[in-house]
DNA sequence: GCCATTTAGTTAATATATTAATCATTGACT
DNA sequence: AGTCAATGATTAATATATTAACTAAATGGC
């Protein structure tokens, strides 16, 4: 019966969830010249110096071909650089350049003030349920907040 | 702090759900010569009989630019119909052929079990919370299990 | 060391998203 | 009636998504 009513599936309620909290955030960036898929190739890549282009695809969730063409744009605006590995010629390892860079400091005070306001449009125990769900859904491992793992994919990965 | 670790902001959280939940339905769509969104379309469309390209465009949440060129190749397709309103002459009223509705008893079924299996995939409270929270972020009304409303937009409308 | 297989990127073709601008029609107001 | 602002749909230009195919480089046998 859930199904039956369309508009309260969950992949329409994912979508609208995405429809209303997106374009808070999407303002920020366009208006420093940035598409959202852009961004988030910067959002990863400063938190990463350096790193592959497919883990720059799972990470963004970008999918590959599509990146190319991301990347080709950033590149022509100065933002990133792409460097064949020598150990491997066929990975292509991305770096942001220095203007890349730059932009981190310039728009990351705004992209939090937004994060937080919509961190308090919920109450924290309605918070705390929906990551929980979501992360279920993603086949993430659970990870109740009284027993918490410890690193289950990369060993000890700072969150820097 | 939160926000610092871009993987876990709820954008990119909402996104995997999404990534690791429609595979599932696409496969389906594309099996029967279907988009997402030509999905979307008739999906609203078996629940509507007669619905204005502006309505259709809010309920499947494609944009307007967009659903024009999806309506375009449901109608070459001979699945959908477009009748401009003669009351309002800048309205165009969108209806399913008897083949686009006639694709309901043919994709719903396998779709129903995909999303059994989804549901099933998480415990009913996880679920119920889950949607709690999209809803909210979706600036809808709570909706708190106890005290349910009755009808709150239209009237009495039938979930068919 | 050679070959089949796999892996990392890339290209191609089609469909959709995003933003701004345009067009016809309607409604309100004078 | 006539003008103006608002509405519903559409077009245009650029960016991205999706799927399949393709290339180059590495890898695992044999």
């Amino acid at each position: 019966m859930a199904i039956q009513d369309f508009s309260h599936s969950l992949p329409m309620m994912l979508y609208r969830a995405l429809a209303a909290v997106m374009p808070g955030f999407r303002r920020i960036f366009t208006a420093a010249g940035l598409t959202e898929q852009q961004w988030r190739v910067l959002r990863v890549l400063w938190e990463h110096d350096e790193i592959a282009q497919g883990a720059l695809a799972a990470l963004t969730l970008i999918p590959p071909p599509s990146l190319i063409g991301v990347l080709d744009r950033l590149t022509a605006n100065g933002l990133i650089e792409r460097h064949r590995s020598e150990r491997d010629r066929r990975v292509v390892n991305v770096a942001a350049t220095r203007a890349g860079r730059r932009l981190e400091e310039k728009l990351m005070p705004a992209v939090a003030e937004v994060y937080a306001e919509l961190r308090a449009s919920l109450d924290s125990a309605t918070w705390t349920r929906l990551e929980m769900g979501l992360q279920r859904l993603s086949g993430d491992a659970p990870l109740t907040r009284r027993h918490k793992k410890r690193a289950s994919r990369s060993p000890t990965r700072s969150k820097s």
